[in-house]
DNA sequence: TAAGTCACG
DNA sequence: ACGTACGTGACTTAT
């Protein structure tokens, strides 16, 4: 058959024989017509189909039919709809999307598929004969009461918008985007109108065709109340219709539904919170780090021209390669994916030890870095009604089960070198008041421990052995206090490596060794962890033959390329899957902590607030005279958030700013 | 918008 | 024979 023949029929095939359970990695046609549909550079399609994990089963929209209130009795018969209902989807419609800013424009409901309300409270076209406030009034008993049930798609956003409005929303039981996140994490989108086409067949309105775009856009309240109704109208049905759709399918395992219910769900208002609280920056502090930098570049770029021969823009890897590669004929390490020569740090650290340019070049790079990453970019994000940063926690977007940060991501602030912990110290407490981190100790490691069963390895944490030394003592047969520091850095690298899938191929690299040496180091690591081994081989066994690998908790994560006949493809799902058991399940530890951690603030009053989160710390402002009770309490709940057959350590530290309390 | 680079766990 | 350590987000340059 014609490759394009075969191309529509397996989709074909594909689009209406599967059974919506199925994983596409166990499917035989499946990887054929991933591969013909990567071919045929139908790299949307591909994406699309890649992600739906087959599963739509056309439109079945039906009318929607939406009751704009404008009158006193509408909106009473309203009220008295939410109260009787079991399960209430909203949403609400502002004037940003960012919630610090976002102004109430209308309120948007859905009790049952093919039905919605809309409610203007600030349209300019508006005529209503109620106010705003009359609105918030009369639906305030039913937002604020825990009992009655609420759902939506990314209440969080919603949370702090009727929280900024000064309504306590309460009875957030379930969310479409965290739904679709438990189930399909790999998915790369779950903002609504991609779910609506991926689960129900539905093309939503966008923003876009209502509000227009670009210079002439409109603001919510500006769009016709008759058409904002339509629209808003349509997100709150929808979201119903999503989450009819996508609760059965967690309901249906047991383990997913206690990861949704108990960890995603309830994250939300902690999440929300530590958003809305954001964290204090000492932007002056900044600003001087900023000007000795400026000064530190401009020296640097006239001796990397000189160095150079003629000037050249530095931020260019382009013109960097032409200089070092082309005129300069320095040799050429590595290349990059596009078979350029590379330019990166590791590339540069090389040939550092035989010439001057890249030892400017390396220098000038992290300077430039620090600078317009952080010293310049930070203090742009204080916010100007509140004076401090807030970044956004993104809850449905990692593979793993990890939270992401953006604008501005606080989960990469420097801490490396010198000049970098410096911008950690600009991260302060407010007076009377102190950060207290309080990180993990060899999180993964403990859980690879636990999950693996390995004996030494166990024997290790529960002995409170330094793991590194420990492992280093094991692979080069030597006693514990006999282990040089360079033997130390050499386990330690390989412990990371494990736990990342890596070969002897790249242990040799990260190390500066020969291949021998590195395969050596290995097989002596398995034969004193045999439990090691095992594990590794399990998961890809478990990878392989159910198409997604679990953490500790049920978290389970796809591995849809883990049978491609690409042995690329094949091996980097392989070190994937290896991985995500123990990134999840630290994930999962450290959300449940966080849970707990608000759940003992918010019971207790106590004198805290959660300001920040990087995977395996916590960091808190704490009035300074609670310090001492606040640190116990982090503690004991971040060590009691999950029982391994190793102990949890946490290390914790407090002081004016966030350096110091490292 | 993509590619390269680099900040973090 | 294949390519070579997991997971992120932001900035800069070049197209």
């Amino acid at each position: 058959m014609p490759l394009a023949r075969e191309l529509v029929a397996l989709r074909t095939d594909v689009e209406t024989g599967v059974e919506l359970e199925s994983l596409p990695g166990v499917r035989p046609d499946h990887e054929r017509l991933v591969e013909l549909l990567r071919r045929f550079g139908f790299s949307t399609w591909l994406k699309q189909y890649q992600e739906e994990g087959a599963d739509s089963q056309g439109s079945d929209a039906g009318e929607l039919e939406v009751e704009t209130v404008t009158t006193r009795s509408q909106l009473d018969a309203l009220v008295e709809a939410v109260w009787a209902a079991d399960l209430v989807a909203f949403d609400t419609e502002t004037t940003s999307l960012e919630p610090l800013d976002a102004e109430l424009v209308g309120l948007a409901f859905a009790i049952e598929c093919g039905k919605a309300w809309y409610i203007p409270l600030c349209h300019v076209d508006q005529n209503t004969e109620f106010d705003r406030d009359e609105v918030v009034e009369s639906l305030r008993p039913w937002l604020e009461d825990p009992a009655r049930a609420k759902l939506g798609q990314n209440l969080k956003y919603d949370l702090n918008v009727l929280e900024r409005a000064g309504i306590r929303l309460a009875g957030v039981v379930h969310d479409t985007m965290l739904a679709s996140y438990v189930f399909h994490s790999t998915a790369t989108r779950h903002d609504m109108g991609s779910l609506a086409v991926r689960y129900l067949g539905r093309q939503t309105t966008s923003y876009e065709q209502v509000a227009g775009k670009g210079r002439v856009q409109l603001r919510f309240d500006q769009i016709p109340v008759a058409d904002a109704a339509e629209y808003a109208g349509e997100d709150a049905e929808v979201t119903l219709a999503l989450h009819r759709h996508l609760w059965p399918k967690i309901q249906a395992d047991g383990r997913l539904q206690a990861v949704y219910e108990e960890l995603e769900i309830p994250l939300i208002p902690v999440l929300a919170r530590m958003e809305r609280i954001g964290v204090a920056l000492d932007c002056e502090r900044l600003a001087v780090q900023s000007r000795e930098i400026e000064g530190q570049l401009s020296e640097l770029q006239a001796r990397a021209h000189e160095e150079a021969g003629r000037e050249f823009n530095l931020g260019s890897p382009m013109q960097l390669q032409a200089i070092l590669f082309e005129e300069l004929k320095l040799p050429v390490v590595r290349k990059t994916p596009k078979g350029q020569p590379s330019t990166a740090e590791d590339v540069l650290q090389e040939l550092a030890a035989d010439y001057e340019l890249p030892r400017t070049i390396l220098k000038h790079r992290s300077l430039a870095k620090l600078k317009s990453t952080y010293t310049d970019r930070l203090p742009e994000k204080v916010h100007q009604r509140t004076g401090r940063v807030h970044t956004h926690y993104h809850q449905a977007v990692t593979a793993t089960g990890r939270l992401s940060s953006t604008d501005p991501n606080l989960q990469n602030i420097p801490i490396r070198t010198t000049e970098g912990r410096r911008i950690r110290k600009a991260f302060v407490a407010p007076a009377g008041a102190v950060l207290l981190a309080a990180d993990y100790s060899q999180i993964e490691l403990r859980i690879m421990a636990h999950l693996s069963d390995d004996e030494r390895l166990l024997e290790a944490f529960a002995a409170g052995e330094d793991i590194h030394r420990a492992t280093a003592a094991e692979v080069f047969d030597c006693a514990l206090d006999a282990v040089s520091s360079e033997q130390r850095r050499a386990a330690k690298a390989i412990n990371f490596g494990l736990m990342y899938g890596m070969s002897g191929w790249g242990l040799a690299r990260q190390l500066e060794i020969d291949r021998k040496s590195a395969d050596a180091y290995i097989q002596r690591y398995f034969e004193r962890y045999p439990g090691v081994q095992t594990y590794m081989e399990s998961i890809r066994k478990t990878a392989r033959e159910q198409g997604y690998v679990e953490t500790l908790f049920g978290r389970r994560l796809r591995t849809d390329e883990i049978r491609s006949r690409n042995p690329a493809r094949r091996q980097a799902a392989e070190r994937a899957a290896i991985n995500a058991p123990m990134q999840g399940t630290a994930a999962d530890i450290i959300k449940r902590a966080m849970i707990a951690v608000d759940g003992w603030i918010q019971a207790e009053n106590a004198p805290a607030r959660l300001v920040m989160q990087v995977h395996d710390e916590l960091v808190l402002e704490v009035k300074e005279g609670a310090l001492a009770s606040v640190r116990e309490a982090v503690e004991t709940c971040m060590r009691d958030a999950a029982e391994l057959k190793v102990p949890l350590l946490v290390e914790a530290g407090s002081g004016p700013d966030w350096d110091s309390a490292h």
